[in-house]
DNA sequence: GCATTTAGTGAACGCGTCGTTCACTACAGA
DNA sequence: TCTGTAGTGAACGACGCGTTCACTAAATGC
């Protein structure tokens, strides 16, 4: 009715409207109001073709979170302005987690230790998420680290992932992302004083 | 079978049954297999009594975790060790997270964005979960600052709710809580060098 | 250009869980 | 001992799950 063009997508192409579908019903009513049967109507499929990809509701919102999170911008130039340089990657994934990507974060963290099975898979997804975020603060700390503006021990692994993981914790345990105060008093309170090279 | 007291109990000790019957099925079945005539079956209860008392799991399970944190152990005795009294809490809220209380706060988060009607109830539990972490957390910063080991802006709020926050972002995204060598870690490269008075 | 194979559709199904209802029963207070 | 209150347990309709199947559109082979 709505689309005249009644064409009949497969493989990739349907896989990839089942994905946008998911993550549009994810940021409507959340992970767990999700239905699968909802999912399919909104990517005009049948409920088999989901099924058939998917063995459940919690694959399919693990497979469209990982999806989602190749769309990431890792390409980041680091300017002489550490703080800077944080406030705009902090924003930028604080604008992810206020989307779909967010709820489907969400939805896997409710997921994890009920089923012990997929801790592969779980991992894997981490990694992914990760993975770019490492990229970037790694890059900035380093030019920090360069200029003299950053302690050298700041390119530990925990510090390197303590604004995102920060972030992160506050999304989760709030229920929307952190406001930029919140990242103000992160960076003022924790990270910078951690990262300076001087007091 | 179990107990041949047949009597029935009403009002809190129900109440508290309740409670001790759906901690016990979190922690085996995690939150997402969840079910609530489990619970009113380990609880030797009629289903009409949970849902006389809140109106879906979601509500009960959060109950549940409200009830589980008055157990928190607040009254701790700072040492002249920084260090050792954060080690001694972190091992002590892992090992809290890795039982039921985990599981129940596991399945709040999840459910975080799905109804933002009970906002102020989440409000609420977040509350009761940080205030005694806070005054632990606090109380050792401030005997640490006394000294002159601890930096006075230490006692800055998002620094005083670092550990415990890296802690439960770590149990959150990995499903299983911090085991010794993360809080080392955590200690070594994040917590003690932003707080030690000296670099 | 036609026949065959592959993949998706949509409706129907059985099943399990939800949340509710109701007749019955045990306990508490007077 | 009587009465009101609260809990029990079984049954119920509704709903979403995950599966099945006859049908159909698209891709592939000839």
């Amino acid at each position: 009715m709505t689309d005249s063009t009644a064409s009949r997508r497969r493989g990739d192409d349907l896989e990839r409207a089942i994905f946008e579908a998911a993550l549009e019903e994810l940021a409507e009513v959340g992970y767990a109001n999700l239905r699968m049967e909802a999912i399919a109507a909104r990517a005009k499929a049948g409920k088999a073709s989901l099924y058939k990809r998917w063995p459940d509701r919690a694959h399919l919102v693990r497979a469209a979170a990982r999806y989602k999170a190749t769309e990431v911008e890792t390409d980041f130039e680091p300017s002489d302005d550490v703080r800077a340089d944080f406030v705009r990657v902090m924003r930028y994934i604080a604008e992810f987690q206020d989307g779909p990507f967010g709820e489907a974060i969400r939805g896997w963290v409710g997921e994890l230790g009920a089923s012990p099975a997929d801790e592969a898979e779980a991992e894997d997804l981490r990694q992914r998420i990760e993975t770019p975020r490492i990229m970037v603060f790694a890059k900035i700390l380093k030019h920090g680290v360069d200029r003299g503006e950053v302690r050298p021990e700041a390119l530990q692994p925990r510090v390197v992932n303590l604004a995102p993981n920060l972030l992160t914790h506050y999304f989760l345990t709030r229920g929307h992302a952190a406001p930029q105060q919140v990242i103000d008093e992160i960076l003022d309170q924790v990270v910078m004083p951690l990262i300076a090279a001087e007091r």
